[in-house]
This record gives C-alpha cells, structure tokens and sequence, in this order.
DNA sequence: GTCTATAGACGGATAGAC
DNA sequence: GTCTATCCGTCTATAGAC
C-alpha cells in the first residue's frame, strides 16, 4: 500500500470528492495544466485542507490513472475465447463504446495522458496490456485462420476499435459541433456494428 | 492580417524556428502545460527575444493553430464526387494517414486542443468544418443511395475515418509500446485499406 | 535585434493556530 | 480536520542597456 487506508466516513467523503473534482481537472487540462487551487474548489474545501488527503498533485493523479488502469481493460479481458467470433469482437466493441458514453472524463484522462507521452504510465503500457492484447490477438489470429472472420492483423484491429469508440469521448466537442446535437451513442453504436460487421463477416 | 509580416532573412528564420519550437511544446504538454522557457531553448534563443517575435504565448499557439487548420482539412476537400466511391473513400484514409506519419506533431497539436474543449477554434469546428463534412455528407449519401457503397452513415464514416487514422499520430507511445515496435505505418495501411474495404464493398 | 534584470502573478506546498 | 498566512519556486511579460 502507498497510502493509509481511509477509515472514518468523513475521511471516505473527502478522497471521494477530491478524486472526482481531479478527474474533472486534469482529463480537462492534462497533468501541468490543472491547478490545486482548482481542484480545491471544485471539491469545496480550501488547498492545505486537500494536501491533508493526498500528499501532493502527483498523489492525485497517480491514484485516479490507478483506478482507471484497474477497470479499463476488462471489457477486454471479457472476450470469450470459445464464443462466436463476430459476436465477441462486436460485443467488445459495444462495451468499449459504452465506457465511452458512461465515464468520458476517465476516457480524456487516459488519452491525455498517452498523448503526453504516458510519463506515469509507460511501463504499464509495455508490461499488463502488451500482455493482455498478445493474449487476445492469439485468439483473433486463430478466428481468422479458421476462417470465421475474415483475415484482419489481430493488434491492429484492436487499435481500431479503442480509436473507432474512444473518439466519440476524446473528441466530444468536435463530434458535436459537426453533427450539431449531442446525443449521437445510438447512432455511432448501429454505424459501428454495421462498418465492424461488414470488415469481419467472411 | 493579425501581424505584420516578417521581411528580413533572419525574421523569417527566428519566426520559423519559434514556431517549430513551439510545436514540439504544445503538442507535448498542451496550450497551458507549455512554457515559453521551454520554447525559447529549443528554439536557441532567450525568452526576451522570443517575445520580440510573437507577441506572448497566445500568439504563437493561435499561429500555429491557423498554419495547421489552413491544410489539415485539404485531404478532405479532394474527394471528387464523381470519382469511383470505393476508390475516392480509401484515397481519403490513406492521405489521412500519410499526414499522421508525416505530421504526427500537428495531430497531437490538434488532438490537445479538441481534448480540452477546443477553447482557440470552436467556432471553426461548428463553422468550416461543419459546412465542409455536409458538404460530403451529401456526396457520400448520394453513393450508398445509387448502391454503389453499403449503406452507412455519412458523418460517422467521416468520424471513424479520422479516428483510425489520428490513433496512430496521437497514440504512438501506445502503439509503439504494444506492438513492440515503432515502424507500423505500413501495417497499418494494409489494415485499414482492407478494414475499410470490407465495410464499403456492396 | 538581443541581452540582463526584474516585475508581478500564480503555482505547489508548509507552518502553526484553532 | 480545517483554517489563515505565507514561503518559495516558476510563469508570462516588460524595462531598459547595448
């Protein structure tokens, strides 16, 4: 453990508000961009008050890029090795998407961050998700050797479908701006299924 | 004009090697994460001096921001609506991707800016840019209409083409660090051409 | 055109009272 | 646990000599 466990509800409340009032912050600014003192407001608590919680900025931002690193790769590791194959990949997909509309803060940290160049987070891109996406391709190589999908290179097919869904999050303003209205989920959700569907179904 | 223009040699270099300075700096850390510190080093000159040239921070970000919206949009303009659909759509992706392997620094310049809400060019995404994807849009529809692409929708094609694309500029550390390599631009060609083949082919 | 020096605001973090 | 006051470094920008 790096920090004391929090004990007392008060305690709980606070990391609470100043972890969500950080990932307001710095999925907006990026690391150097984003200040305590706005942090400290969003959280409604004066500045010392928020170091009393976390030992400095950095504390903040590694425990939120934490957090997300735990979750983010699930929908992932949920593909069914043994499932159909353009059920699988579609339905990863969805989920993808759906991380995308439910926590798009969390989505613009990430993107942040790797387009920082992953300062924080470097070797967990090298080491965990290497790993995982070298399970993974193994699996959508085999699809595709058998051939129940068509021949795709299995990592780059991953790359599209993280890019394809996490825009809709990272590059919300444009998206909107160029539709004109905001809730576009439903409809990139049936364009995906179909441009996924028409690229894997042999 | 906004600024007067630069008439000696020694204008023109100082100008250009603040501008590439500054490129470096923004698109690594963002409008607000960059310092001027930073850009005058790289650029080889003091911090006063800089400010001889560009009239602060802001000038030179808004300059570099123009430079780029004045031909990051050109690739999207050449589509010939009376070109072969299939043929007209992958000639767009591909020069997309050429201009993140050979622009990666504007697309993270860019990708920064419409991650954190676009504050310098909103009004250029809901203006130009919007007019110019309607424009395609109508093109693109009319296509899927005659059956000559499957049907799809405009816009979000448009979307997922600029995602595919961009992840590879914007995401490099990533792809880099997953591949275990960094020369994928020919892979991800390959990819691409027939990801989208398969999704467009009636 | 280029420099040193510095102003003035803001950043993260700490001291110490309550 | 929470606050006010404050230190000190860094930031953008300017003054003024050369």
């Amino acid at each position: 453990m790096t920090s004391s466990r929090p004990r007392t509800r008060i305690q709980i409340k606070n990391r609470a508000a100043i972890l969500d009032a950080g990932l307001d912050a710095f999925s907006a600014h990026g690391f150097r961009g984003a200040t305590l003192d706005q942090i400290a407001e969003t959280a409604g608590m004066s500045k010392p008050n928020l170091l009393y919680y976390f030992g400095g900025k950095d504390a903040i931002y590694t425990a939120l890029l934490e957090q997300l690193l735990d979750t983010w790769l699930d929908p992932l590791r949920e593909i069914d090795p043994d499932g159909d194959p353009v059920t699988e990949i579609l339905g990863y997909a969805q989920r993808k998407l759906d991380l995308s509309r439910d926590y798009p803060r969390e989505s613009r940290l990430f993107a942040n961050e790797i387009l920082q160049g992953a300062p924080h987070i470097h070797s967990h891109l090298s080491g965990d998700l290497k790993a995982l996406v070298d399970d993974i391709a193994i699996v959508i190589a085999r699809w595709a050797d058998e051939g129940r999908i068509k021949a795709v290179d299995p990592r780059h097919l991953i790359f599209s479908i993280w890019s394809l869904t996490q825009h809709y999050a990272d590059f919300e303003v444009q998206v909107t701006a160029v539709l004109g209205h905001a809730a576009y989920f439903d409809d990139a959700a049936i364009h995906l299924n179909r441009m996924l569907r028409g690229a894997l179904e042999p």
